[in-house]
DNA sequence: GATGAATGAGTCTTCATTCAT
DNA sequence: AATGAATGAAGACTCATTCAT
């Protein structure tokens, strides 16, 4: 029986520590070291399976964004009625567990990064398409089953997005006046007054 | 004339060009001997006059957030038409200047650490008191003159920040699917289908 | 036919392969994982074969001093005449072609470490004797035979080695007024003059 | 009364050192650390005043390459006599003091490397170029005298550098069959027999 | 016999911070 | 008020070595 591979199991074990050691601590302050105990090897492992810090950085951020797109795949089979799937999709960013504020969290510290790093840039733009392209399609189909309003559908893509964006963000930074329950309160009211 | 207070000036050079080092190279990769090169001075005269790191970024950020608001001191009393105003408010945030452009670069930078950093969130909550009570007013004042539609001018400020929050973030960031046109049109549109 | 002794055949592997890897490399930058990239097998089959790595270089120090000394034994029986055999005993030390500046490479980057290996000089010292006690036979014997002119045997055979030492070292180290011409023609003046 | 300059101190200072770090343990195993142990400041110093390891080594070998050729400018100058003076110049080169075996043996660690490293090559044709076109004024001037024997010097000058190099490398390896006396001894004997 | 995953000791290097001048 | 020399703690990274399979 032939053994699993071990370098494939190995290498999402260190992505997986490292994404949640990035959450908890931030690109910035992350130490080899702690992604090494996080995970349960040594630092020496660490650096067997990937070359430096900045490489095991940028495979974090990629498996951050792979993992958050299939997250989502079985969503957007769930249900025919647009109205629902939009609503579903859009409360599936709402950063209000555990999961999703870490991947949150995770996102937050490498678009930062990526403001200034053209490789970062190049992992961002998987997720920027298919999160626009998704986005884009619920809205087109929607309009064309004459459920949602004209209207050009890119531009209630970007506005829908950038508001998620913005939205979270002000969550995850505790924001005085932004929170949880009003972000959906808003993303809805939005999704009502100019799309549904 | 009195000799003016060195202290408060050199803090204030200081402070100016640490907003310039992390604009251009970021908070993770600066170093104080960076700003120290950029100001002119010693790294030695920087610890004179900021106690640690730490306390330079973060009354690098503050006085980042206070030039902001005061920016737009003029542009708020400029004009008494309220979608005037709003629309000028709003390209006001618009990255399409160097100077913009650098203001939310740093903004960018801190806001990602305040997401961890209890401090970092007492200087973002002045702003963000600043930017939503400042919107807020823009948006009731048009109500109460008409000139706006009906709805809850709180969710309209919420919408709208978060919007202008999370465009700036893609453009940016370089993202493919904005840029400053494109930011600028769905701003402007979203003004026109919602509160206009 | 019995089957070839499998220990020796890897030893020997290994041992020509971490020459090939000194020649390019250097002692200094030699890594064990690059002797086994060369030889085909893995790390831990050298570890498997060698103690470590300090006797690994040791044993290949030697390996390279009785091959050089083996591979001189036709040559040192192909002529009679004293003059050619000088003469083709010297030439054979040019680092003319691909074996022999990877031997004198070899030889450069141990015998340096030999200075303070004492371990080193007992492998040093064996191809010291051989080279001194051979070139010292080849005068003596032109001498008796009248074929040489008079003078203390050891003290050209000091300066002869010394020389060809000397001038190797300079080709190899790329001097721009010494090269294997050069090299040759100065050996060969020197022989005419002295010994001849 | 102007502070002497401290870089330029400090950097000869540490340059010292470090040639004595060489002397005692070699390149291969010298750490920063020693050297800092060594001139008595912390690695941090060292690292103040030099990039990184290489730059040191490198600025080391050209700092133990100027001294040779400095500690030999007055010898050159002290007699008129071609005989004296060669005689004189040549036994310079003998490791028989504390102070010349030092030079020998960090001249000889860096050699090694000078064969794979071009930049150490730069450092050492100074030295190369030095030594031979001193050795060769020497001889040359002997023989416009009438002193010294006719010849091609700058073949006379090859035989002897490269005789002197062979031979000094035989003593700083502990050859049995080489030592300082016999180092003399052959020297001499080739100047009687060939040059003089 | 051979492997290669895993280790961790050993070092270089960076840089905030201090302090004598 | 300002400097810049000096520090040393911290952390990334390398690689010989081990050992279960």
């Amino acid at each position: 029986m032939a053994r699993p591979n071990v370098e494939a199991l190995r290498r999402e074990q260190i992505l997986a520590s490292t994404c949640k050691v990035v959450a908890k601590r931030g690109v910035a302050s992350l130490r080899i070291s702690d992604v090494a105990k996080e995970v349960g090897f040594s630092t020496g492992t660490i650096h067997y399976y990937f070359a430096d810090k900045e490489t095991l950085l940028r495979e974090a951020f990629s498996f951050n964004v792979r993992n958050s797109i299939s997250r989502r795949k079985d969503l957007l089979a769930s249900t025919p009625d647009p109205v629902d799937l939009l609503t579903r999709y859009v409360d599936s960013y709402l950063p209000d567990n555990r999961e999703t504020v870490k991947a949150w969290r995770v996102w937050a510290e490498f678009w930062a990064i990526s403001i200034r790093d053209t490789d970062m840039q190049s992992v961002i733009d998987v997720f920027d398409v298919d999160w626009r392209s998704t986005t884009f399609r619920i809205i087109s189909q929607g309009q064309t089953e004459g459920r949602f309003r004209e209207g050009d559908p890119m531009q209630f893509t970007n506005m829908l997005i950038a508001m998620i964006d913005g939205l979270a963000v002000q969550v995850l930074a505790n924001s005085k006046e932004m929170n949880v329950e009003t972000m959906r309160d808003t993303l809805h009211s939005f999704i009502d007054r100019l799309i549904v």
